[in-house]
DNA sequence: TTGTACGCGTTATCAC
DNA sequence: GTGATAACGCGTACAA
């Protein structure tokens, strides 16, 4: 490896006058600045950036901790984030919890070992404040959750997008919608929940009933498989996201149950194959990759700007009616 | 930051033993383990890995290099990749090089500069000589490409994939085979459109067609709505991968053009949302998530085993027969 | 405008 | 068994 050492010999100057150059600060030569790119290329000179952060007390680098870059939901936040941060010069370190909150904890104290700069959080179960206690001085943001008035967040309401998609349900004439629901403990998940039971409660005569699923695929369609076997199956299902939703849907079709003809289905998220299967997934609407990256430009601020105040970007859910449901 | 130094304070030794104890490296007496263990879990002593990786020369983590998570093929890559590193101590750097040699170059230079461990490289399209002159001794795996003698790689013979593809669609009593390509610089589209050409050509008074891709959704979208409205549609078109062969079908069934009775597809990948369209996406069977994992393995032997011998990890293609092709 | 010298937090080599 | 101390490569006061 060569070193800045290296370029300085070459170059005819000393360290620091190369460490100038290369970073473009304080007082340099025409002639330092010239003979010492010169050297450098020459060289193909890289510094070190263990070295650089070790005494800069930053590293260019950013930690994602989402539960699953499989699901196309986090893969989408996940491009969002590399983009975002790729084109401001920081690269990410990527961090799948698998939905389990020891794994977020234990991530999260890897991420300070290597002096991340900053983290964005998506679909995280564990608590703000164990975060900020866990984090210390690491700036991060919350993706898809409310963050309170001590933490950045990138904020969608999920509770009103429950409400919505339950809504939109009721309004089809359907008057058994079970909710499949993310992990007990998700945040996001907890909020859909609400927003369903919120306006199933809003109409008379007709109860709630929930199911656990796991926001995997599988759960999706075991609860589903299940339901429809029941006694009383539903006549519609509100699924806690698409990758539910999808399950759903093979579970439906699997029994010869027709959709949306016997059964009406909406899912969560809107990633991009919803659009795609058959029949098309009803969903509710997150922009994936522009959380990600505004998570980034928040944490962007969070880390050079010394009087950044934690701030909440708020999105809308939408509702998108596809074939599933109409 | 509480750093090794006021964990020696507090236990009463030197910064040495200190070391020793939580290494588990040299010497060390009962009661020092017991009062630096005390210690240091007392003010949440986190070793800072920069200071680590400078003097030992590793950081335990590892770039992973891809075209694009949002591809689920590769976000599976991802997921594999993560999951193995993890459980052997290692982070992942993540990289979408956006299928641009250019950027491809770009965070090879990146990764360099973090002192990586290692890369594991998949779906890149820049030449492996030009890899090792800018890796130098960083050791990697090729992912998805035939690697020389002088490079580790988890290979899957796309040749024979491609063959396979053409094959079956031969075998259906197709005679006008579009094929949609990955771009062209590609190893793993070119490898495929071999495999398509050699199929072919063994079958008399039948013409190839190829139609140059790009891996994306839309290309295919956009590649069939021409040949369907062109004045010689094809009775088959096979896709480059997945989400090119997504978009066959979307853009089939736009053009009310009935798969796989007017039109059979094959796609590439396998990825799982492949078996949910309808209808069901015919398709060439890669382990994607065994691929990442497979890679991590090599790279952790190439990392710590001094007399590692570059390997190739073969994995056979395998035709998934689906809707969209009976 | 340039160079010297120190410190960042660790590990490793040596004396003790 | 333990503790100084010298690296590791870089940025940056401070002096020149």
């Amino acid at each position: 490896m060569t070193t800045i050492g290296d370029v300085a010999k070459a170059a005819g100057f000393s360290v620091s006058t190369v460490s100038r150059v290369l970073n473009g600060s304080g007082y340099v030569s025409e002639e330092a600045k010239v003979r010492v790119e010169q050297a450098a290329s020459l060289l193909q000179y890289t510094p070190n950036g263990l070295a650089r952060g070790l005494v800069s007390k930053r590293t260019l680098s950013i930690g994602l901790l989402i539960p699953d870059v499989s699901n196309p939901f986090f893969a989408d936040v996940a491009r969002g984030t590399e983009d975002e941060a790729g084109s401001i010069g920081y690269s990410v370190i990527l961090c799948n919890s698998d939905w389990q909150v020891p794994r977020e904890k234990m991530y999260i104290n890897i991420l300070r070992s290597r002096w991340v700069d900053g983290v964005v959080i998506a679909g995280a179960r564990i608590e703000e404040k164990r975060l900020r206690e866990d984090l210390r001085d690491v700036p991060f943001v919350l993706v898809d959750r409310r963050g309170s008035a001590l933490a950045d967040s990138v904020w969608i309401d999920n509770e009103e997008g429950g409400f919505l998609a339950t809504q939109h349900l009721l309004e089809c004439g359907c008057r058994n919608i079970v909710h499949i629901s993310g992990a007990g403990d998700s945040p996001s998940g907890q909020a859909r929940l609400k927003g369903y039971l919120r306006a199933i409660r809003l109409e008379p005569g007709i109860q709630p009933l929930v199911i656990e699923g796991d926001f995997r695929f599988e759960s999706g369609y075991h609860a589903t498989r299940m339901l429809l076997n029941g006694p009383n199956p539903p006549d519609a299902i509100f699924a806690g996201n698409d990758l539910m939703g999808l399950g759903v849907i093979q579970a439906a079709q699997s029994l010869g149950c027709s959709i949306p003809d016997r059964l009406k289905v909406v899912g969560y998220d809107n990633i991009s194959f919803a659009a795609y299967v058959s029949p098309s997934l009803t969903t509710i609407e997150q922009p994936s990759y522009t959380m990600g990256s505004a998570a980034v430009k928040m944490l962007a601020d969070a880390i050079s700007n010394p009087q950044h105040r934690p701030t909440s970007y708020e999105i809308q859910p939408k509702l998108v009616v596809r074939k599933s449901s109409s």
